[in-house]
DNA sequence: TGAAATGTTGGGGCG
DNA sequence: ACGCCCCAACATTTC
C-alpha cells in the first residue's frame, strides 16, 4: 500500500485540470489535501478577495468530501512549519502543489521545496495557473519581451497546450487523521475571512465563488456572450465579458479549458484569447521584474511629481468625483467588488492624470476592493495607466472621461446603474488637469 | 486599448 | 460662371 500524498492547495482551488491533485490520485494512496492561511497569504489578500476566498474553501471543501470522501484541512501559520511537522507525522511519498509567481511566493515556495525535500523523495510543483511558463518565453537575445504583440506571437508560435483533464472518477479515499500534528487544524470559519461590517452583502447577488460558479460563467460565456466579445467587450452596460476574472485568480478555472475550448481557428486574432495573453504577459512581466509592483518598470518614472491628495483620493474611491462614468465605476467596485475593464482604464487614467496621484495609490485601493486583485494583473494595469509600465500608454495619453462615457456609455445605462443620484459637481477641470499633467511630465523628462 | 490642435479639402451659399 | 468665404469632414501632427 502506498503512502499518502499531501496536496498543497494555494490558488488552484478546483478539482478538474489540476495536476497536483491528478498527480496525487494517480498515486493510489491516501491524499492530504491541505490549505494554509501563513503571513504571505495574509499580506497579499485584501478585504474583497477574503470574502472570495472563503467562499471558494467552502466550495472546494464540500466537493472533496462528496466526491472523493477527503477532507481540506485548514491551518494558520509559517507554511513550512506545518508542511514540515505534516512530513514528519505522515512519512508523505509525495507533497504537490501548483505554483504562484509573485515575489512573497516564489521566496516562500522555494525554500519550502528544498527544505521538504531532504525528508520527502517527491517534492514538486505544478503549472495550473499559466499557459506559458514565465521562463520559456523569451525573444531572439534571450530576454523577456517588455511589449505585448510580440510576446504574445512568440507564445502562440511556441508550440501546443496541453489539453485539460478532467476531474478525477469520485472514489472514497482512504482517510488519514491530520489531527495527529502539533499544529492544530482549524476551522475555515477561524480565519475571520468575512467582514464584521456586512458590506459583502450584495456580492451574492454578483457571484458564485468556486469551480462549479466558475464552470458556469464559462458556460454562459460561450453560449451567449462569445459571439458579440469583440464589439461588446468594451461596453460596460452590456453583459457581454466572461465575468471569469476572480475564478481565474483563485484558479477556480483552467486557462487550458478556455484554450481549448474556444477552439480558434485563429488563435493570434481571437479577441477573448488575446484577453487572457494579457494575464500571461502580466504575469512573466511580474516574474522577470519582481519589484515593478512596487517600482515603475521605467526608470525615469521614479522622480515623477506626484501631488499628495488625500480629499482627491478620497473622492476617487468613494465615487464622488463629479465625473459620471468615474464614479459609476468607483461604485460598481464598492458595490460588487469588480469593475468593468474598460472603465477600470477610464477610472485609472482620472486618478493618475486628473488628479496627479500615484498610481500606487490606486493600485492599492484596487488590490484591496476586488474580488479578482491579482498582485500581476494589478501592476500591469495600473503601470500602464501611468504610461511608466512595459507596453504603457504613453503618459501623454490623457483620457477625456466624458468622451470615455459617451464613446462606451453613449445611452448612460451604466452610469444610471451605479449613479442614479448623479450631480454633475466635477472636483477637476478636465482641460485643466490635463495640462497640469502634461506639464508635470514635462518637469519629469527635463 | 486618446484627445486636442492644427492642417487640408471640398461642397454650398452668395455676391 | 467665378471667386470668395464659411465650415463641416476628414487627415495629420502634437501632446
Amino acid at each position: 500500500m502506498p503512502g499518502p500524498s499531501i496536496v498543497w492547495f494555494r490558488r488552484d482551488l478546483r478539482l478538474h485540470d489540476n495536476p497536483a491533485f491528478q498527480a496525487a490520485y494517480k498515486r493510489n494512496g491516501a491524499i492530504i489535501p491541505v490549505y494554509i492561511w501563513d503571513d504571505v497569504e495574509e499580506r497579499a489578500t485584501g478585504a474583497a478577495s477574503r470574502w472570495w476566498l472563503y467562499h471558494s474553501l467552502t466550495s472546494l471543501q464540500k466537493d472533496l468530501q462528496n466526491f472523493y470522501n477527503l477532507s481540506l484541512t485548514i491551518y494558520r501559520g509559517d507554511a513550512l512549519k506545518i508542511l514540515s511537522q505534516l512530513t514528519d507525522v505522515f512519512c508523505p511519498q509525495a507533497i504537490y502543489w501548483g505554483r504562484l509567481y509573485e515575489p512573497s511566493t516564489r521566496r516562500r515556495d522555494e525554500k519550502i521545496k528544498e527544505s521538504l525535500s531532504e525528508d520527502c523523495e517527491d517534492v514538486r510543483s505544478f503549472n495550473s495557473s499559466l499557459l506559458f511558463e514565465p521562463w520559456m518565453v523569451l525573444n531572439n537575445e534571450g530576454r523577456p519581451f517588455q511589449v505585448f504583440t510580440p510576446y504574445w506571437r512568440k507564445c502562440l508560435a511556441s508550440g501546443s497546450i496541453e489539453k485539460p483533464t478532467a476531474a478525477p472518477p469520485k472514489e472514497n479515499r482512504k482517510v488519514v487523521d491530520s489531527k495527529k500534528i502539533s499544529v492544530p487544524a482549524i476551522n475555515l470559519e477561524d480565519l475571520k475571512l468575512r467582514p464584521k461590517i456586512p458590506w459583502d452583502k450584495n456580492f451574492y447577488k454578483f457571484w458564485n465563488p468556486g469551480e462549479a460558479g466558475a464552470q458556469k460563467n464559462w458556460n454562459t460565456f460561450l453560449k451567449d456572450r462569445k459571439k458579440n466579445y469583440s464589439e461588446g467587450r468594451d461596453f460596460p452596460a452590456l453583459a457581454s465579458t466572461s465575468e471569469l476574472s476572480p475564478h481565474l485568480h483563485f484558479g477556480e478555472i483552467s486557462p487550458r479549458q478556455l484554450w481549448w475550448e474556444m477552439k480558434p481557428s485563429s488563435a493570434v486574432q481571437n479577441v477573448f484569447l488575446k484577453e487572457v495573453g494579457w494575464r500571461e504577459f502580466a504575469h512573466q512581466l511580474l516574474y522577470h521584474f519582481p519589484q515593478t509592483s512596487n517600482e515603475p518598470l521605467r526608470e525615469e518614472f521614479k522622480k515623477f511629481p506626484w501631488r499628495e491628495d488625500s480629499k482627491g483620493l478620497r473622492a476617487w474611491q468613494r465615487g464622488e468625483t463629479g465625473f459620471p462614468i468615474v464614479d459609476a465605476g468607483m461604485r460598481q467596485l464598492w458595490q460588487t467588488g469588480w469593475m468593468h475593464n474598460r472603465v477600470r482604464m477610464i477610472v485609472a487614467s482620472f486618478l493618475v492624470k486628473d488628479l496627479l496621484i500615484d498610481w500606487r495609490k490606486g493600485a492599492e485601493w484596487f488590490m484591496d476592493t476586488l474580488v479578482d486583485a491579482d498582485l500581476a494583473n494589478n501592476t500591469l494595469g495600473w503601470q500602464w495607466a501611468g504610461g511608466c509600465g512595459a507596453d504603457a500608454a504613453p503618459y501623454f495619453r490623457v483620457f477625456n472621461p466624458m468622451l470615455q462615457g459617451e464613446k462606451f456609455d453613449p445611452n448612460e445605462d451604466y452610469i444610471r446603474r451605479w449613479v442614479p443620484d448623479m450631480k454633475l459637481d466635477p472636483i477637476v477641470d478636465h482641460k485643466k488637469a490635463r495640462e497640469r499633467a502634461l506639464q508635470a511630465f514635462a518637469k519629469m523628462k527635463g
